[in-house]
This record gives C-alpha cells, structure tokens and sequence, in this order.
RNA sequence: GCCCCUCUAGCUCAAUGGUAGAGCAGUGGACUUUUAAUCCAUUGGUUCAGGGUUCGAGCCCCUGGGGGGGCACCA
C-alpha cells in the first residue's frame, strides 16, 4: 500500500484524488468524501462487534451459472430443501420492508438473493441491509422461485467477503465517460456487459487459435521480448537499457525472426502468441503493445497459410460467438454481414490496382512511369522509393480501404518484402499475402525466404534504401539470423496475425482498446 | 506533430451571458414477492486548471491539461 492510500478518513486524508469534495464535502453530505467515510465508518463498527469485514475465504458450492443450470427451471413460487452457499458482488438492493430483494453477480451470472426478516432475525436482517452496492458477500441458503418465477437464494445467513468503500458508477447507465472507463477498467468490468463480452470474446478466440494449433502438431513457443536488433518488420521500437550488461535493447517490434531459427532447428511447427511494441501512433486501430500470432510450417508454402488463416478465424468466431457471421464495416457509415465460412476472396495487389485506376501496373515497368501514374492519384513518392513501393503506395491509396469483405491480397512486389520468397512464377513478386477485412489488415503471410545468400542480399538493399531516406536509423543486418539460414531452413510457409484486430472483428467493436483490458494512455494526474 | 469535438454532483445527463438543476447512488421514513422496485422527504457543486472580455461567465476569448474522432506516422 502506498503512502497515499485514499481509504484514510477524510479529516486524516493529507491529499485528495478525484474526491472532489475535498472542500464541500463531510461525513454529513453524500458526496464522495462523505460516502467514503459513511462505509469507512460500517467497517470500524463490523471490528468493533467482533467481525472482521475481510475475511480470508468463503467456499462455495456452485457457481451462480452452476445453480441456473441446476435449478433454473424450476415452476415459479417453489420452494425447495437445496441448500447451496454461493458468492458474489451485490449489485442491486430492493428493500420492502420486512423483505429485501438483492442482486449478487459473480463472474459468469446473477442471482437473486431473496432475505427474509422472519428467517434470519432482525440483527442479521438490520446488517444486510447495511451492506452497500459493490459490497462481496457470501450467503447460505436454499434454492427457490418467487412468485414471478425469479430463481433466488432464501437467505439463512450471510457474511460480508470484502467491503467496498467507493461507491459503484449509475446502475442503469454504467459508466459512459471513455476516460474514465479506460483509466478504471475494473469499475468499467463491474458495470458495463458489453465490456465483459468482449474480453470474453477476446479470451474465446484465443483459446480457440491454440486448440486449432494444437490440433495441427504446432508446438507453442515462448522467445525473447528484449532484442539486440528490433528486427522482423519496419516499425519505430521501444528502445531500453539493461544495466548488468550495460547495452542497449530493443522491445521485439514482431516475433518473426527467432520463430524461423526454431524451423532451423528442426521443431517443424511453431506458434507464439505474443505481444510485440511498436513505437507508433495510437489510434482506434493502433495501441504500442499489442498481441500478435505468429506461425512457421515447415515444408509448407504460403498456400497452405491462407488456408491456416481462414480456418483459424472462423472457427474463432465460431467458437466466441456460436456463429461465423460478423458484421464489417467500410468507409464511412456501411457495413456488411459477411459469413466468414464462404470462401474469401484472393486477388493480386497489382490486379487490385488495375481493377481501381484501370491501368496495368507491374513493378517491371520503367520507374519514371510508374511515378507519373503515383502522381495522377495524388501519392507523394519519395525520391528513394523503387517501383515495388510505389505500387504498395497505389494499392494502400486507390484500392485498400475498398476491401470491405474478407480479401487475401497477393503478390507483393519483391522490393517491400524482404523475407518472402520470389513468386515461382514472377521473379518481381512474392508469394506472400495480407489478409483485409473491413478495410483493415489482419494477416499477413509468405512462403518464407529460405536462401541465406539471397536473404543477405535483401537485407543489404534495405539497408541502402534506408541509408538513402533519413527516416530512421538503419537496423543491423541480423547476423545471427543469416547463420542460422546457412544451416538450413526448409520450405516454410510463415503467417502472423494480429489478434487484437481479430478481436474487434469477431466482438464488433470499433476501437482496439475495446478489447485490450489496458490500452496504453498518458498517466492520469493524482 | 496537425485539425475538429469534448470535460458540470460518486455516476448518467440538463442549464438564451443573468439565483447551477434532474435521475440514479447516499441519508431519513413507509411497504413480506421486488425485478433499474415503488412512494414521501432530504444531503451533496472552486462547472478540468489558469488568465481575459463583461455590470455579470458553466456558457464568449486566450493558454495549458485529460479524453474522443480524423490526418500524419505505422513495409
């Protein structure tokens, strides 16, 4: 506990939060200071009668899931012998006198607790009754209907599991301020369903990947988060120091590069699901950790990755949701019902391009061309850039955010893909492909380039291309990297997706911090 | 980094430049089958911060801060 713990008294408080009753407020009011002193007060008085208002633990006999399923279609107004002891948060009190209705919630359901007067006594009956929203209790009781038919708890005794000392947010209208909800996650969870559901749609799909995985021979791996060289993919890293071996280190920007040296080393199938940083800009679709999936085949080809993608989000959508339909959205206010179980579109890059401007690219065709074309639709092409960029520039400004509907883009110019492996059938493409649904990229995949002589070639024309911009410094090329390639890699089909943006698919929410639990903000002044 | 929007009670929201209000939560009271219980009464505010304009600012202007959206960045 810190120093600043705000659970002090108000009078003894040296430092008010966000009580902003700090100046009005009493334990005469109801603001929050007062509110907080109100509860405060309940505890002392439980420690004073001998009780303790934290107690260690409670065992349960079910779950409130468990008891629905059990007994959840029993007639309206029975009454049974059931004696079960459950637990949870109350959530709402309806208090009629001699009968108190109330709500306790655990993790997967709630229940009605039904408390009578007459059956637990007037002391126990005065302290329920004292308990406040959000409080934890515990309660023995047997199982019954109401007369409307609401499955509930008769109450026999009860015990306090936890005080809460700052009240709950509105119970109808939940919490709706995006900074507060993002800030106090946990008050968010308490009282917002939608919230609960997408983690657990976060949570269902993966697991789902991995029994998919498991189910192939994949074998999960764990590598190394701190790199020498934030290598993999071209992205701005986090960049730390380790003081032992007094040396810089890089937060792994992508999982790529360690995951082929395992196919080196002969473990055939790996995955990692892990998170990877990345020194961006946040936006609804960008937060700087996020979760990426990384697979490697050996013996495979990128083929076999596409077929591995679609199978993997649709059986995660089945399994998180029960249905392979979502719901995609376009630019602007369409959207579109797609059954991801219909087999999913697969067309080139440069075939994309034609079918959006009309006019046949390839990145054989002279530079000065393809410029003038740049040009005509309003891309900006730096004096470094090769003709494979500018075609990934067209893609990305006249045909990308057409891609509503589940689409395998193939075919990426050879000079943007530095370790995929040249299409067998055009020496200026690659076999590799990126996945877009709703406009955004999901997946990306390659038949993987296995030759160390021509992977040290590519990384010295990266390392050109990046000496001519100023953008950033150069990384290193990966030596370790390319003798591990000299041992041999096999044919390899490698995949990664980005399992955030799979999240927001399958849950249907707008924004990436929607389905990361704490999504990176400035820190909140105290 | 740039542009737009936003910030009022613990929460959800009101308030032509003219006395800051409501619902929920809280407090007191009624009620033995409620379902966001209901009914009666009631407490609670440095309107994000700091400046300015004005007789008068929650509201208009400036600066700063948090958040959201868009752009840029992100192979």
């Amino acid at each position: 506990m810190s120093s600043d713990n705000d659970l002090e008294p108000p009078d003894h408080a040296p430092v008010a939060t966000d009580d902003a009753g700090l100046h009005g407020g009493d334990a005469t009011g109801s603001g929050l200071v007062a509110e907080k002193a109100k509860r405060l007060q309940k505890l002392t008085d439980i420690r004073e009668s001998g009780g303790n208002p934290y107690p260690y633990r409670f065992d349960r006999t079910c779950t409130l899931a468990e008891l629905r399923a059990e007994h959840g279609a029993l007639e309206a107004g029975t009454e049974t012998e059931v004696e079960v002891a459950v637990a949870g948060r109350v959530m709402l009190m309806r208090d009629s006198g001699k009968l108190i209705f109330a709500t306790v919630r655990d993790r997967d359901d709630e229940v009605q607790l039904f408390v009578s007067k007459a059956v637990i006594g007037d002391d126990a009956f005065a302290a329920l009754r004292d308990l406040d929203l959000g409080d934890w209790v515990g309660v023995h009781g047997t199982v019954m209907t109401t007369r409307k038919g609401e499955l509930s708890v008769k109450v026999q005794q009860f015990e306090l599991l936890s005080k809460a000392v700052r009240p709950l947010p509105d119970k109808w209208h939940g919490l709706t301020d995006t900074d507060t909800r993002f800030r106090q996650r946990y008050a968010d969870l308490i009282v917002n369903e939608e919230a609960r559901r997408s983690f657990r749609v976060r949570h269902e799909i993966i697991a789902s990947f991995r029994r998919t995985l498991h189910g192939r021979g994949f074998i999960e791996v764990e590598t190394p988060v701190l790199h020498v060289e934030a290598g993999g993919a071209h992205a701005r890293p986090f960049i730390t120091h380790h003081n032992a071996l007094d040396m810089q280190l890089y937060l792994r920007i992508a999982l790529e590069l360690h995951l082929k040296r395992l196919i080196v080393g002969g473990m055939e199938r790996v995955f990692e699901i892990g998170r990877i940083f990345r020194n961006e800009g946040i936006s609804t679709r960008h937060n700087p950790e996020f979760t990426m999936m990384e697979l490697y085949q050996a013996y495979g080809d990128y083929s076999e990755m596409i077929e591995i993608t679609e199978r993997l989000i649709t059986q995660a959508a089945l399994d998180a949701t029960g249905t392979s339909v979502v719901t995609v959205h376009g630019p602007g206010e369409a959207s579109l019902e797609v059954d991801l179980a219909q087999p999913w579109r697969q067309a080139r890059m440069i075939d994309l391009i034609e079918e959006a401007i009309g006019v046949p690219v390839h990145p054989s065709q002279p530079l000065e061309e393809l410029r003038a074309l740049a040009a005509q639709h309003g891309v900006a092409c730096a004096p470094r850039w090769g003709t494979g960029k500018i075609i990934e520039e067209l893609f990305e400004a006249t045909a990308e955010h057409r891609l509503v509907a589940p689409t395998f883009v193939t075919g990426h110019p050879v000079e943007i893909s530095p370790l995929a492996r040249v299409d067998r059938n055009d020496p200026f493409l690659t076999e590799r492909f990126e996945l877009f649904i709703g406009g955004r990229e999901i997946a990306n995949g390659y038949s993987e380039l296995n030759d160390p002589v021509e992977q040290r070639l590519r990384f010295e024309d990266e390392q050109t291309a990046k000496d001519l911009g100023d953008d950033e410094a150069a990384t290193a090329i990966d030596e370790d990297y390319l003798r591990a390639l000299e041992y041999g890699l096999p044919p390899t089909g490698g995949l990664g997706i980005g399992m955030d943006r799979v999240a927001m698919l399958i849950a249907g929410v707008h924004s990436i911090k929607e389905v990361i639990l704490f999504p990176t903000l400035r820190p909140e002044v105290f």
